[in-house]
DNA sequence: AGTTAAGCGAGACGGTACGTCTCGTCTTTTA
DNA sequence: TAAAAGACGAGACGTACCGTCTCGCTTAACT
């Protein structure tokens, strides 16, 4: 995503279509999730979207760019962290809507974000970067929280049980082991949140 | 049925190509090691080979299936799990040396594989079935041994156990959380093993 | 165009498809004729055949290369130049011929295939050696012949005589300096190889 | 400048500026001159005119137009053809100077100018109207003068001389035949205009 | 010993995506 | 209000890989 600063000083020449990024995201989401990673080519974007394919590379020059951004739009509107309330009870309520959306569109456009960043970069670093530190810092910050009032096991680091929360459940879910579920994620926090 | 028991089929015609299959393999792996996942191409494979392109598709109608098989070939080699001995250390011992060869050629190899199955299928699921599950089968009884003995925690499944160990570890390297080591490994399946 | 002598050993592989090879040159011919030369990319031309680019790119990868072999595959069959006969009459035959047939598709095309020749190489060398030499060197021998005899005026070289013949021709097409007929190219010729 | 001198009607707005014009010939002769017609894109003469796209547009809807001012803008000031003095004489110097231009940079402009031409119209006609025809029409008065006189061939049409001798220079130009130089322009003057 | 059937290398082929380029239009701000 | 700056849609460029398809040669097992 091309961040546009706000405060900028009214730049020269044709403005940048805000429709035409909107539209090339949401195609690029709806490719992946009807028809699989290997259907979101960027021709295919460009003639679903009408947008052409130079503004697209113009844009985003990294596919993978292209999928992070078109993954962000959706996944940020979900699964939200409200930071009040109980540790231990927000966790397990974001863990177990983590879970069930892992099973619908939500976990397959992700998988098909996290394959691309593999592929052309060996590692899911910049995946990381644009989207998961965010979450983890989040997460982490509650986990100490309860860390300091006592709900939460306070031997291990809270970004080392925020790993063994998230890592068990997409390991589970990438790998296909059963079952997969909000039940299964809420069990899972309250066991590793409060094991000495 | 032209039942010809001879012990072997015994097929009739030229007999398959160790040599090529080999040739194909190593060639395979070289290439996603050397230069990642996105230069294993097939054409690539066959020329570095010197193995024509109909006889790896004979062999391995999907690309996938010859990436696993380069894989295998090489990881069957490392990471053995010796079965007698005291369950935790074991464990730790393979994890710690999981860990560490996640860092290498072993991890880059093993992310292409993935990333390839997700790609083609949607999920890791041939991968599970091909290469993890028989492993997470021979060290969920490792665990169910420790929990007999009472030296690991028994309120929880085994094969949970385990994946709370190897989905931390995978979780880890895949988005590049350090630190990743041996050492980390070693606590990590002492933590959770023995948790309460 | 690329020659396979007839005497080879029995190549190896799958024979290189002469139905493609036609059906290229054919729609090439028929973009050029029909829409002009600004319509014959690589691309229509492959759509229009339903042989790949890929293929026309392997056989020829110039594209001033297949426009002189499309326009080849006509020209050759017409304006033939029989060597017998009166050298004088035999030469205004063929430049009534020629003038009469730059009027209509042959024109077209050829001036298509110059103006691509010199678009990249900045100048009708390739032209003249896949086309133009072999002509300039039987209508040259004919005007020897006619030197020879007396018929002609053997004080200009022959090639020159040549090229006042259709320099004329082709700089009165070319450049809309009417007319242009099969009369007018008769008693240039005349006109040309008899004066003194 | 904030020049504001009344005396012109005083039009509103920015007025066109003349050096935009001057800097978009002379930045389209340059490359053509220098990298060949393939490489004097709109874009590029843009860029290094730095006048902007919208304007060359504006003056030049027709890519063909602007190529051939270009040249006109060099090619009037060489191969100047006074019109006094000795007919064979002026058009033997004026010849001779044309065979030479022709092996240069001029050469090359004006062959891309017409190949340009062929290219969007098909045939050289516009090159004729813009830059031919007045020229023409200068030799032909010449050789009219030198048929009046005698020293020229009167049973000939003046045009059909003129075109007798740039075709002839053009067409061994165009096509690489040797020797194109002064002296054998002179003599192509001297043996067209004298026959009998 | 000759036949048969499969394995195999070489390489052509249609299809499709890649990422880049130019064209010609359109939409802003600046002078 | 003309020019600059630059975004945009359209579509060709030339390359690469995919997976399929002839070919002709090679190697064994079966006659």
């Amino acid at each position: 995503m091309t961040e546009r600063s706000n405060q900028q000083p009214a730049r020269r020449g044709r403005p940048r279509s805000a429709a035409a990024e909107v539209a090339v995201l949401e195609a690029a989401y709806a490719l992946i999730a009807g028809e699989g990673l290997a259907a979101a080519t960027i021709d295919k974007v460009a003639r679903a979207s009408k947008v052409s394919k130079m503004t697209i590379y113009k844009w985003w020059p990294l596919r993978e760019a292209l999928l992070i951004d078109a993954f962000l739009r959706h996944a940020s509107l979900m699964l939200p962290l409200d930071e009040d309330g109980d540790p231990i009870t927000t966790l397990q309520r974001h863990a177990a809507a983590y879970a069930e959306a892992l099973k619908g569109e939500f976990g397959r456009v992700q998988l098909a974000v996290i394959s691309e960043c593999i592929a052309k970069n060996g590692s899911g670093q910049l995946f990381t970067e644009r989207y998961l530190d965010i979450r983890r810092r989040t997460a982490t910050a509650i986990i100490q929280r309860g860390q300091k009032d006592g709900s939460i096991t306070s031997g291990i680091a809270a970004g080392d049980l925020y790993d063994r929360i998230y890592g068990t459940l997409f390991y589970r879910f990438l790998f296909g082991f059963r079952p997969l579920s909000a039940d299964y994620a809420r069990k899972l926090v309250a066991s590793l949140l409060t094991a000495r």
